[in-house]
RNA sequence: GGGCCGGUAGCUCAGGUGGUUAGAGCGCACGCCUGAUAAGCGUGAGGUCGCAAGUUCAACUCUUGCUCGGCCCA
């Protein structure tokens, strides 16, 4: 036997620095430093310049606190969406924002005063917003460079802010437009009120907590009864867990279909015959007589009196029996105690009956001082005022009209979020915009034009009415159905929320936001609109921001035509949703982002896109649709993406309470960006979706694939050539073209992916062809052939041309995703080529292949390698190469050895595969079996011809 | 309490209009290779399709109820 050889310096194995472990966390800063340094924003506008627009608006996430989760999961979102339509060749520039004014900063400002011991009243307006506005932009800032740390390619050294005076401008410009157009009107409603904050809440700002309160029974005596004569002098019992509201009692509801009985005790007391029993519970009766069963339509023109009626005024007025649709019998009396100024259900029926609202409760939650019963007194939310043996209580007791009291009733009720004190409903003058208002200044479409736009078609009769009348409501509703929806599931949320919901109030009794600047005649009560006004007005608001809209600037503002004092300043400011709903006018509409806009003529929506968590169902996607419709009469987007929310590893929500929460930041540290993004990308996010260890360890392990799968692709290139390139697909080997039909159906699986937005499905897409056709296959095959065959045979050559079109491919495909090792790994084959997120969406040579024969082939090969199992786990062969199969004689033509990565294939007769031991040497080079080679260790053929000429 | 949405292997996800032994990738176990090497390849074990009724010849797929979870609202 001749001396064995090595023949390792002779294979041509993959050559790369491209390091197999990532290292993303010390990594990717350095990356994004190069972008920022090279302003690769700026650059990716400049090669699209002119190309078709893609706009997705930026929804602003609030300037308070650190990035979390969710922003996270958002903007993964966003930056893939605006990745993606780059890639297409379109140009999709992104302005990020930040909503900076409203309760919330206000809070926290404030929060830093008392810590100072320093009294907000006390403060002036001014200096107060100007904090404000200075820890909004802290926090800005914060947020800014953590979502940059993301990878997220936005216009960051431009971003808005609805604190821009700018913005602020614009915002009250297009308040304007709802006066001007007269779609705001004053007026009285009870609203969400939080006594403590001494402020309305938007239902965003109110939440809900399991209480006790004190449960009363309240007797009021009948003193007229049309339809039942004998009810008078008895009492009717009403029932309340709010006995603050008693003095502000002004009628009284019943149920119009429920039974009622008058039980003969004391005196004799109506209720609800299903909750009398209840109720002699509470109260302690005895009932001697149950009498006089009747239905609350018998109470129709009963009249009751006050029992406080002794103290005059009106305490003394006579108090109705009303019938109230709501009224039921689940619990309390079955008759309700109706006080307009606190309750919708009350305001709605006293409202119906002429009867109005009378301001008792003060802004603090005391009631009025000139009020005849417990004036100055409160305030209303207290435990003890309301007790049982508290004011209110002990003057009903008095006056001989308590039936029963006990702190013991559990419910949920309102608290405010930021002091989490209890919030009333309280009436308040307010401005509101009418949803049912027919709107004058939107021109209806005429059914000519909805005819044209159907293609001849019949016009749905459904829509007939919204063209007729377009009030803000119907203008909405056409907006939604004119809008797609991603998951569609989005349309019915919002299209219901829009279809219910009440008019909207803009009005706050706050600092910091921005000022319903609106002049209302202190004679008439009408605002004023006047054109010159209100250009005088948004000038002063660009020019000092908020700060322009004071009693000092009134007269200024009104000019010479009207006289201050003649006006009432109106120094609410609006709800912040007015703000975001107004952003599509200052940053899309407002040429200060010319890559933003859109070219002369065009009309319609001006997003393409707005992409938010499902909550926004009810937030700004709302909010911009009212603000647009009623302005422009349409949406401001073609199309709404809605994600769910991101859970811990059980499912469960994240909250600081529960210590479940996980943040993206710490996750950028210890796994790096783009292991974060990768995970964003692969869970369903149009549902609510998981995130913990488990989770991220499986992330990494994916990115680790694809990551290696880049490695061999930049190893088994070194070197590669354009000398070397096989231009013509039509020469190459079979496997060479099934490959490429391969690349061809991911690429328009990629490309569906995108249009749907179906991120999930392009990574999976992506990594299963990464590790089933290309590692575990094509690669795997193509091995021997890599590293023995001669650099000038055509196969190599036609291989290593596939694999840099598989590079140029995937490294494309996947730059949206893992943004950082894109680029690291194009830097590495490319070190002058610029950046990988500059390139555009591959074209992929066509190229056609048998699929029913290769998955006959595959599927034959699966068999294979199954049979082969057998003899390695009884040590008989180790390598594949060492097997002899013979496969059934009507296997497809193909060189089956190679596709095996087997020795010697053969054609029995029968159907089965079997495998045996190889008696073939082993040649020493390429380590496969074959009856050339004389004995183990010597040279084949092939590798004979490829060592040969080298020496 | 109401509206809407969801619950398929350890993890992430596929499973048009109901139809044979419910799939993939990853992970895991075991093995191979030692020339992609803290890599690569193979084989295998994992699921009463949230639970319970019902409709049907037949349900992961339809209906109802329950349960768990989520968003929004009260």
């Amino acid at each position: 036997m001749t001396e064995q050889r090595d023949y390792r310096s002779t294979v041509f194995l993959p050559k790369t620095d491209f390091p197999m472990k990532a290292g993303l966390p010390q990594k990717e800063p350095g990356i994004l430093a190069r972008w920022q340094a090279e302003k690769i924003y700026e650059k990716t506008r400049d090669v699209r310049r002119g190309r078709e627009k893609f706009v997705l608006h930026d929804g602003p996430p609030y300037a308070n606190g650190d990035m979390h989760i969710g922003h996270a999961l958002n903007h993964i979102l966003k930056d893939m969406v605006v990745r993606t339509q780059t890639l297409l060749g379109k140009d999709a520039p992104y302005v990020p924002g930040w909503d900076c004014h409203g309760l919330p900063i206000e809070w926290k400002v404030e929060e830093e005063y008392r810590k100072k011991k320093k009294n907000k009243d006390e403060v002036p307006a001014e200096e107060f917003r100007a904090e404000c506005r200075a820890y909004a932009q802290n926090w800005v800032n914060v947020q800014r460079e953590q979502l940059k740390r993301l990878g997220i390619n936005g216009d960051w050294d431009n971003p808005y802010l609805t604190m821009d005076f700018q913005a602020e401008a614009t915002i009250v410009g297009e308040l304007l437009k709802f006066a001007e157009n007269g779609m705001l009107y004053r007026g009285a409603k009870p609203v969400m009120w939080s006594p403590v904050e001494k402020t309305a809440l938007a239902e965003a700002e109110v939440e809900y907590e399991d209480i006790t309160s004190t449960q009363i029974d309240v007797a009021f005596e009948i003193t007229e009864s049309p339809k039942l004569p004998g009810l008078v002098g008895a009492y009717v019992v009403i029932w309340t867990t709010t006995p603050w509201t008693i003095p502000v009692n002004q009628a009284l509801a019943y149920g119009p279909d429920v039974k009622y009985v008058a039980l003969v005790a004391d005196r004799t007391y109506i209720v609800a015959e299903q909750l009398a029993e209840d109720f002699i519970k509470r109260s302690g009766i005895t009932v001697t007589d149950r009498a006089n069963w009747f239905t609350g339509s018998d109470l129709e023109g009963t009249i009751a009196r006050h029992p406080m009626h002794a103290l005059g005024g009106f305490f003394a007025e006579p108090r109705p029996l009303l019938a109230g649709d709501f009224v039921t019998t689940e619990s309390g009396t079955g008759l309700v105690h109706m006080a307009p100024d606190h309750g919708e259900d009350d305001f709605a029926l006293c409202k119906a009956h002429g009867i109005n609202p009378k301001f008792v409760v003060e802004a603090d939650g005391k009631y009025r001082e000139d009020w005849l019963w417990l004036a100055g007194q409160g305030s209303v939310i207290n435990p003890k005022f309301n007790a049982a043996d508290g004011p209110i209580c002990s003057d009903l007791r008095e006056a001989g009209a308590l039936l029963a009291a006990s702190a013991d009733y559990k419910h949920s009720y309102p608290h405010s979020w930021r002091s989490k004190a209890k919030v009333i409903y309280r009436c308040t003058p307010q401005w509101f915009v009418p949803m049912d208002k027919v709107m004058t200044h939107i021109s209806p479409k005429s059914p000519a034009d909805k005819r044209w736009e159907n293609e001849g078609g019949a016009i749905d009769p459904s829509e007939e009415n919204l063209m007729d009348a377009p009030t803000l409501r119907a203008a909405a509703l056409q907006a939604i159905a004119d809008t797609r929806f991603v998951p569609d599931k989005g349309r019915n949320r919002i299209g219901a929320m829009v279809e219910g919901r009440p008019d909207w109030v803009l009005s706050r009794q706050r600092a910091w936001g921005v000022p319903i600047t609106l002049f209302v005649d202190r004679k008439t009560g009408e605002y004023l609109v006047d054109e010159a006004v209100n250009d005088r007005i948004r000038n002063a608001i660009r020019a000092k921001g908020v700060d322009g809209w004071s009693d000092e600037a009134a007269q200024e503002l009104l000019g010479n035509d009207y006289k201050a004092e003649d006006y009432e300043r109106v120094a609410d400011i609006l709800d912040v949703w007015f703000d975001s709903g107004s952003t599509h006018a200052f940053v899309l509409e407002s040429g200060r982002w010319p890559d933003l806009l859109r070219p002369e003529g065009y009309t319609g929506p001006k997003a393409d896109l707005y992409l938010e968590g499902s909550d926004q169902h009810r937030g700004w996607f709302q909010s911009s649709l009212l603000e647009a419709c009623a302005t422009r009469g349409h949406a401001p987007y073609k199309a709404v993406l809605t994600h769910g929310f991101t859970m811990d590893a059980k499912g469960m929500k994240m909250s600081k309470s529960l210590g479940n929460t996980i943040s993206p930041l710490k996750v950028m540290e210890t796994n790096g960006a783009d292991i974060i993004r990768l995970w964003a990308l692969s869970v369903d996010f149009t549902e609510d979706h998981r995130i913990g260890d488990e989770i991220l360890k499986g992330v990494a392990d994916q990115y680790r694939k694809l990551r290696n799968t880049l490695r061999y692709l930049l190893g088994a290139l070194d070197g590669f050539s354009d000398t070397e390139r096989v231009h013509n697909v039509t020469e190459m080997p079979e496997l060479e073209r099934y490959v490429l039909s391969l690349l061809g159906q991911l690429d328009k699986t990629l490309r569906e992916a995108v249009d749907a937005f179906d991120f999930n499905t392009y990574v999976r897409a992506l990594l299963d062809f990464c590790n089933e056709d290309l590692s575990a296959f094509f690669f795997d095959i193509r091995k021997d052939c890599l590293y023995c065959d001669a650099p000038t045979d055509p196969k190599r050559r036609a291989y290593r041309t596939v694999l840099d079109i598989l590079f140029h491919a995937l490294i494309r495909y996947a730059a949206p995703v893992i943004v950082f090792t894109a680029e690291e790994t194009w830097g590495s084959r490319y070190p002058d080529g610029g950046s990988v997120h500059l390139l555009e969406w591959p074209e992929v040579p066509a190229a056609e292949a048998d699929a029913a024969k290769w998955a006959e082939l595959r599927a034959l090969r699966a068999t294979v390698t199954e049979a082969i199992e057998p003899l390695r786990r009884e040590k008989i062969i180790g390598s594949s190469l060492a097997a002899v199969v013979t496969v059934p004689a009507a296997a497809p033509d193909a060189d089956l050895a190679e596709l095996f990565i087997t020795g010697t294939v053969t054609r029995g007769q029968g159907g089965d595969v079997t495998v045996t031991p190889s008696t073939d040497n082993k040649c020493g080079r390429c380590w496969r079996h074959l009856p050339e080679v004389t004995e183990d260790g010597a040279l084949c053929d092939r590798c004979d011809d490829v060592v040969e000429p080298a020496e």
